[in-house]
DNA sequence: ATCCTTGACCAAAGCGCTTTGGATGTCCCA
DNA sequence: TGGGACATCCAAAGCGCTTTGGTCAAGGAT
């Protein structure tokens, strides 16, 4: 059943009916209604390739899905992240169009994408310090958003981030006023913009209260729960374990945890640790008293936001950029206590 | 740029340019690299919309992520198996189409995108012991794969699953043999598919063994790392814990792990723990020696599966029925060990 | 010399919508 | 009573491709 057949059912033109259904004012309610019930009736639909090719929008989304090769990774956050997202796009009647490419055929994907006409705009996931895809999609004029920022990158883009820089000065100073020292830091990939925020946000909490960080006790990796496992194994055997762990993501804590069980440590007394908690849905960090002391922001509603900003910027397209910075909640769990001197102190007095 | 615009520059017409591109016969061959140049240096390449409105294929396969508006809880599995099958939608030039739905709304969703012709195929997830959606997209007319089974359909489909049956009844022989009695399930979900055929495995090892099984140590529950925790924990507070826990995802055995840390008790000492192991990208159950003892599977592979058999249904819309089902290996870690009473018998020599 | 292939190209129709630019009829007011 | 104003509908062009059904010239067979 196609638009033709549906006007010559209803004795109308194709025009008619087109306007009837998409909420013209040149049709008057009763056709209106007896077109709408019709399209029920006959189960119609407007072909949604016809539709696109003649309103020249493509009504779809772009998210990339980047794999590589060797490690063969999927970001965890990206589904409940995706899950936000597609919720709103499907409110707004959007399409959204997921692209798995490996990382080397990024560049050429957004370029393909958009002279393809396939997607109205992307969502740029996992921004690096200096991100060349920022710069990209600007002069292919393609709208977008950022999740995250882009530090090293001048130009004016949307981006809807954390703000991990205070997060993570928080989560530090917690720690400090326990009494610790030691404190190690489990950060994300190197390159990421994200860890350099938090990992300024540790720095700049220790230099507020004039204590020196140890840098040999931040380390970067994915975040699998293979890495907290291997990394704090790696502290523990060295000379100067830290009392204290810092850690970007659940994943890895519950690696942490695992270490910890080995080798006869109680988390949140003999080690403390802070987590920052993205509300991952399959991994809620809940309960009475949560499990972990964490910076939580969720994941899934920066995915909404994030489609909100999307589609605002495509309707709007000479709009200034926008932002949203979030602010993480700190939220206190089970897993921090004093520095084991400063307990010892406090026992004393 | 359009073919249009191409095709004046070049002083051929749209149809010649057009065959060029798309590698017919009727061109020469000099006229066709002339061609392919200019589309390269012009970066021109096919709107997709008036590509698709002509040939009346969508290229894209859809995949629904469904969201119960209660736990808002994403299939931990589902981006593995989205990143195995999207590398090969990508290969084939086929655009992966992600629709968030809630539950309720999944069959609607499904017409919807086959009457506006969105999507040439598309793949199910999570099938239910008798699901009514398989049914549903048979009358639809619209190719599709099911990522697992649903016992209950005596219909043929087109379905990618792994042996769980036999998988889980492997496990459940293997803690049997090492002297377990008191074991216990954590299943999925009572009414998915998956979950009625690992319970099956289970029972099945116990008869084979002629030993009876506790029901009461049978547990259904979404995959979480709270339902693993909480569980575990009822079940030692218990009058009778079990001294050997099968889990159907690495992700509940880390809440497991949890609760038997608080306990103080030992895993693969003092309780026995296999998992089935999907291989989630973050959760690499690896090292040297396994962590945990598992049933493995990649879910990955299985996406790349699902994908080329949906492609060549889609191409071969009267082949029958393609089936293919994969068989779990089984691996040996840390997690499982003789039972406490056995091993007071070997010891006793 | 004639006819038939064959290779290389093209004009135009069509995919199923939206949208522009009328057409027609009705109503109201000068 | 005539002419805007308005409400309601329609014909046809166009979106940018693919594909059908040609044309035309060159070459081979008869």
């Amino acid at each position: 059943m196609n638009l033709k057949e549906l006007s010559e059912k209803l004795g109308l033109s194709p025009t008619t009916v087109s306007r009837a259904l998409n909420g013209y004012p040149e049709v008057s309610e009763s056709t209106r209604r007896r077109v709408v019930e019709a399209a029920r009736k006959f189960n119609y639909s407007p072909n949604a390739r016809a539709t696109r090719l003649a309103t020249g929008r493509a009504m779809a989304i772009g998210h990339l899905l980047p794999v590589s090769k060797e490690h063969e990774m999927v970001n965890p956050v990206f589904s409940d992240f995706i899950a936000g997202a597609g919720e709103r796009y499907a409110q707004e009647g959007y399409d959204l169009l997921l692209s798995v490419v490996r990382d080397e055929d990024e560049a050429e994907t957004y370029r393909d994408l958009a002279t393809r006409g396939a997607v109205d705009g992307v969502v740029l996931h996992g921004p690096k310090i200096d991100d060349p895809r920022i710069d990209f999609l600007t002069e292919l004029g393609l709208p977008f958003v950022v999740h995250g920022r882009s530090s090293a990158i001048s130009t004016e883009y949307n981006w809807v981030d954390v703000n991990n820089r205070r997060a993570f000065e928080r989560a530090t100073t917690l720690l400090l006023d326990l009494g610790h020292r030691d404190i190690a830091l489990m950060n994300g990939l190197a390159d990421m913009d994200f860890a350099a925020r938090r990992a300024a946000g540790f720095h700049d909490a220790f230099r507020n209260r004039g204590v020196e960080a140890d840098d040999t006790l931040i380390s970067h990796g994915e975040m699998t729960e293979t890495y907290g496992y291997r990394r704090m194994v790696e502290m523990l055997e060295s000379a100067k374990p830290p009392t204290a762990v810092i850690v970007s993501s659940i994943i890895p804590a519950l690696g942490l945890r695992r270490a910890l069980v080995d080798y006869g440590l109680k988390i949140g007394k003999d080690v403390s640790v802070v987590i920052h908690d993205d509300e991952l849905s399959y991994f809620r960090n809940d309960g009475d008293v949560p499990t972990y002391t964490a910076t939580r922001s969720s994941v899934r509603e920066a995915g909404r936001l994030t489609a909100n900003m999307l589609l605002d910027a495509i309707q709007n397209p000479d709009a200034a950029a926008r932002h949203i910075l979030l602010e993480a909640e700190v939220t206190l769990g089970q897993s921090t206590g004093p520095a084991p001197a400063y307990r010892q102190f406090l026992s004393q007095g």
